[in-house]
Formats: structure tokens, C-alpha cells, sequence
DNA sequence: TAAGAACATTCGCATATACTAACAAAAAAA
DNA sequence: TTTTTTTGTTAGTATATGCGAATGTTCTTA
């Protein structure tokens, strides 16, 4: 087949599209343009390169929908950027925040040989960082997670990770690093404030607030 | 300062004009041209965009000069391009010829935090794996050394370097693997017939000949 | 349903990179 | 010195990415 070349940024669209599909429903251009920050006129022509391409459809009602071809760069990409933030986490001592933004220069860079043999280095992790499953590595037993914002005062829950979509954000990832809100950590929802927009949570013996906007890129339990 | 963002490609030009500063005397377009693939006109329009980000002047005689500001961009990009072949092989196990290849598309996407942190993770080595320096590590003691077609029949040396042109020519990289021919192996010169083009070696009991060309992009003793 | 908000599209423009083809200039060889 | 070879330069094209401004569409909401 044509195994045309994909370019960096190309991979780039095809990511946030994937990874936004598995968020929010129709996947939309003016959604997609958020994301990327780009201007509406660049989506559009963007988008018809890549569907030129073959790696998506956008459908009559302007739906984009991955093609298995598209579907397939953006679980590439999104598997070397996670085993790439265990390489600079894990083997480089590189704090939460930057490694995000590291690999995502990185990931682009990083072949298939490079990705096995990282894989084989970092003996096959099967979560990055930040909690999110690395595409292809062990089944999907993904324990039923729920948004941090929907969980009710007075319980105890277990942090299992941050979203893709919530690792872009540096600030969050900083706040979390400070209050040691990693994977894995018990976190106790003392009070859910929905009309301040805000909840209470302890972490040991740390106690603090968090916005409700933040707590819905968390997921725990 | 206008720290403008430098695109990979530019980094590019600037480490092969410094590469080959230190093989050859002028540097000239023609020579850059070949050495990149590139063709005449694109060679003109880079070198006018190099000069013009202030990278690069040419002189009256064409002759290719990078200002410091150039020469910094070129040991940088070396030197994380030498750091990465490093981690490739050291600590990802994976072998002399495909590192080249690798790290030529991940050194474009190191920053400087990560340069810092391979380095120490690497305990600052002082040269790559083919045995070339390292910018930034270590003093320049480097020893005297003589391209391995200078040597006379009967001689032994040590094995130095290869070139970083060298570097680039995989079939001579491979040669090289297959003959256990690594920096600090003995090699006996058993033979130099010049108008054949040929030398004999040997390493260790490996007996083998070598074309005079590509000897030349061996640094000995 | 009419108005406004949200979204998509077109147009013109810009930059970095690269090519071919034609041509000009300089250097080296005969 | 004349010829040949090597180099450099222009011009015209192309692709991938991006922008802003103006213009259409479509959807929602009052």
C-alpha cells in the first residue's frame, strides 16, 4: 500500500482526535481546533489532507471518524509517548510535569526498533506516569474508573490517573505533584461543593481544595 | 536576543557546515550540497536564510563560515546526537550501525534538560560510541591521531574513531561490526597497495582488506 | 420564526523546505 | 587562451503548515 510518510504534525491531529473521541461524543472540527489552538480555516485544511490520505472520514453531519489506517498512527504515537514518559520518569529522573511536554516532542522521533526496545528496558509497563494505559501492552482489564467530581463526600477512593487531556495541563499536574496526588494514592473526599465549584480532599495528612473542573480530568476508585 | 526557534532541518546544515570544517579547508556550497542530498538551488535559498538568521556568513570566495552563534547551534546538535547514540547503545542495547540512524531524528527533539539529564545518567561520557569527542565533555586531549591509510605496512595502531562522516555510511558501519573493528581495537597493517585501492588488516586472528576510501574515515593510534 | 451563536469554508497570504530546468559565472584544464 | 568542468543563481512549482478576514451554514434559543 502507500506507507506514505506521516508528518509530525499530522500525527499530532490524529492523536487529539482519538484521544478526544474517547471523551466527548461527535467528534467535531471547531472541537478539535480547541484542542490544537489552530485557527478554524487551517482545521479545515488540514482535515481534508488527512482524509485525502486515508486516515479519516468526516461524515454528512461533519462527524470525524478515525479510519482503522488513522486509528492505528494515533495508538503508535500515543503508545511511544507514554513509554516515552517512563524513560524520562523512570530512567532519567524526570519529575511528572516536564516529561509530559518532553515526550511530546520525543515521541515523534521514536521508531518502531526504539519503541521495542524501550518497551523490553522498562520491562513493559503497562501505564505511563500518569496512570493512562499504554496501547498494546496487556489486555484491557480496566478496573471501573470514575470522574474524581462525581464521587461523594466522606468516601475513600484510589487515584488512578489523569486523562490524556489532563496531562497537557502543566498547573495541574504541578498542583498534583505537590499534594502527592500520584496513581495509586488514597485520596478522602471530605466535602463537594458544586456551587463554589470546588471540593475537599485529604491526601495523608494533607488537606486541600481542588475545582470541579480540575477533579473531572481525575479519574479514581 | 532574537532566540528564534531553529527548525531541524536548519540544524541540519549547520552541523554538517561544521562537520565538514574540520575535514576540509574552504566549505563551499557545492560540498554542503553533496553531502546533504540536496540540490544546487536549495543549497542557495538555505545558505540565504542561515545568513540571514544570523547562523552563517559567506564570504567573498563563497567560502561558508559559521558565526558563533552558528557554531553553537552545530556542537549542540552534536553533542545531543552523541549523547543519544550513547543511551541507544549503552543503555538500550541496541547496536553501532542503526544508533547512527536513530539519533539523527531524536537529537532534534532533546532539550536541554534532557541533554543534562543523559549526561549524567550516562556519567558524562567523552566521546559516542564511534569514538568521536563529545562538545561540552571533558578537555580537548585528544591524541594525536592519523587516518588509518596513512599508516605503513607492518605498523600496529589502535583504533580511534570513525569520522563523523564517516558515521553516516552504514555499509562501512556494518563492515566495521562484523570485524569487531571498535574504538580501542589493535590493528595490524599487514599491507598497503594504493594502486589497487586496498589495504590489508588484521584484527585479532581476522584477516581482511579494506578499500583505501573508506580507510580514510578511520582515525588510528 | 427570526435572531444570534456556533461552526465551516473560501480567499489571500506567509514561511520553510525541496525540486527541475535554464542560465550565468568562475575555476581548472587543455 | 579557449574549452570544459564546477559552481552558483534565477525562475517557476510544489507540499505542509499556519494565519486573518470575510462569508456561508447550520443550530439553538428566545
Amino acid at each position: 500500500m502507500e506507507n506514505a510518510k506521516i508528518t509530525p504534525a499530522a500525527e499530532d491531529y490524529l492523536r487529539t482526535i482519538f484521544v478526544l473521541g474517547e471523551e466527548i461524543q461527535p467528534v467535531i472540527a471547531a472541537r478539535v481546533a480547541d484542542d490544537m489552538g489552530v485557527s478554524p480555516s487551517t482545521m479545515v485544511m488540514t482535515l481534508r489532507r488527512l482524509e485525502g490520505q486515508g486516515y479519516l472520514t468526516v461524515e454528512r453531519r461533519k462527524e470525524i471518524h478515525l479510519t482503522p489506517k488513522g486509528k492505528k498512527v494515533a495508538e503508535g504515537i500515543l503508545r511511544r509517548h507514554f513509554l516515552t514518559e517512563r524513560l524520562l520518569t523512570d530512567i532519567l529522573g524526570m519529575d511528572w510535569v516536564k516529561a509530559h511536554q518532553e515526550a511530546h516532542r520525543l515521541e515523534h522521533a521514536i521508531s518502531a526498533e526504539v519503541e521495542e526496545k524501550l518497551a523490553k528496558l522498562l520491562r513493559h509497563p503497562s501505564t505511563c506516569p500518569h496512570g493512562n494505559r499504554i496501547p498494546g501492552e496487556g489486555s484491557g482489564s480496566r478496573r471501573k474508573e470514575v470522574p474524581l467530581h462525581q464521587v461523594m463526600a466522606g468516601k475513600e477512593v484510589v487515584m488512578e490517573r489523569i486523562t490524556e487531556g489532563g496531562e497537557r495541563d502543566a498547573r495541574l499536574l504541578g498542583f498534583m505533584q505537590d499534594h502527592h496526588l500520584f496513581p495509586g494514592a488514597k485520596i478522602q473526599v471530605l466535602e463537594v461543593a458544586p456551587s463554589l465549584g470546588i471540593m475537599s480532599l485529604r491526601v495523608g495528612k494533607d488537606e486541600f481544595s481542588l475545582g470541579i473542573e480540575a477533579a473531572k480530568k481525575i479519574r479514581v476508585e
